[in-house]
DNA sequence: ACCTGAACACCGTTCAAGT
DNA sequence: ACCTGAACACCGTTCAAGT
């Protein structure tokens, strides 16, 4: 944060990089400090190293953060499927998604945006789709139902978890609550009404992230509604 | 995309720029291009402007980006509130919002990961509150309903319209698509019977963005299922 | 194979002048 | 108020050597 192109140290001697040790300092900078944070010289000075030596280990910095978002959805653990009806196996698989992804907010807008294809992610899907086909799926409407619960349940926790751009100022959230506080209950009837409630506890009518204020009866309830919807398809087959 | 600092040309005077202009160009820029490819001197040399003169209509590079996509949202026409049942207009307002996003798939990823907190957006949350209303919700649960509908709307079609970083190359495609194709049944009984079904067309197994391959039916499907949801919801409490 | 050292071609943003 | 011109402090990535 201070001189430029800094070097490495001379003490603490690098014995050999490591492409895990790479990903894991790379996922504490996300941590604490956000993907922006995640420069290639940032990690380089990290890791007591110059910043082309991490190309030793990783393509570039796009494909590096993909990897760190990967390293995290695998790190999540599936319930146990003889635990739970197929039903409850789906809520309860969605809850273990947003733990994780609450673990790291700060990559889960990577997770949504990335089109995340790793084989590394292809047992999720077959527990996911073997549990649908217990609920009755099957063909088309099965592929329809697993996109069905798999965006909503990833979309839905990554904009929760959403993030204002850093560098932007906190005058605006002051701003923008006064201007929800002095709605015209003429224009605004409904919304004027339920702001008590709404007030930074709702998609565009929040100021503070889901890592600073978590939406969890929202969750609930989205995963209730999906799970009884799908329930419906299942039976209207 | 060549010389270095390009000046302005001396020709096309410019005569007094404009906010909305400056918009407009920065909006064509990420459709044509991205939302990596605007930067502040990319949009200056298309405006035929010094990079720093677009600080006098812009806060900063993250501010623009956000007014860009704001903006597109701004742009979208409301089904009309008499024309349809509260649980079809949700549905039609839901598609209404995915065509918006399929018309600058490039923007579609940001307004998921913006808090996207503007004034501007508070009609459409209004409109959304009031058909819930209609529906039978009130207080909390309208709450914990309207941020259920909206949560898994906007980030089931940002996940959808998701793209991989600029940079990466396209071999992995094939690699991921051969890895499919030669996926062990043994271990994934039910995702081999569905590949010719899920190949390319669901998440986390498919290597097109929806800008390229749209997830039509997953998308209606998802919506049928949420509204279906909400109404059993609705008729619970 | 892995790392250094230096360089290249970019960035966003700030500052001091001009008009 | 709005723009120029130049600069600052960064970037990711590449290249040529070293070992």
């Amino acid at each position: 944060v201070t001189g430029r192109t800094r070097k490495p140290t001379a003490s603490a001697p690098r014995t050999g990089l490591d492409r895990s040790t790479v990903l894991e300092a790379a996922l504490q900078i996300v941590d604490a400090s956000g993907v922006d944070a995640l420069t290639m010289r940032a990690l380089a000075q990290e890791l007591n190293v110059y910043p082309n030596a991490l190309y030793s280990y990783v393509d570039s910095r796009a494909h590096l953060i993909g990897e760190v978002a990967s390293g995290v959805i695998r790190t999540m653990v599936l319930p146990d499927p003889h635990a739970y009806e197929w039903d409850q196996w789906l809520v309860a698989c969605a809850h273990r998604w947003r733990d994780k992804m609450h673990e790291h907010p700060n990559i889960a807008a990577v997770t949504g945006t990335m089109l995340g294809t790793t084989t590394r992610a292809l047992p999720v899907v077959e527990r996911i789709l073997s549990s649908l086909t217990e609920g009755g799926f099957s063909g088309a409407q099965l592929v329809s139902a697993y996109n069905a619960y798999v965006g909503c349940l990833i979309g839905w926790v990554s904009v929760e978890l959403s993030h204002e751009p850093n560098s932007s100022n906190a005058a605006w959230k002051t701003d923008f609550a006064d201007a929800l506080d002095s709605l015209d209950p003429n224009t605004f009837p409904t919304l004027a009404r339920a702001m008590p409630l709404m007030r930074n506890a709702a998609f565009m009518t929040r100021w503070d992230s889901g890592e600073i204020r978590p939406l969890d009866d929202a969750f609930a309830t989205a995963v209730e509604v999906l799970i009884r919807g799908l329930k419906h398809l299942a039976s209207a087959r």
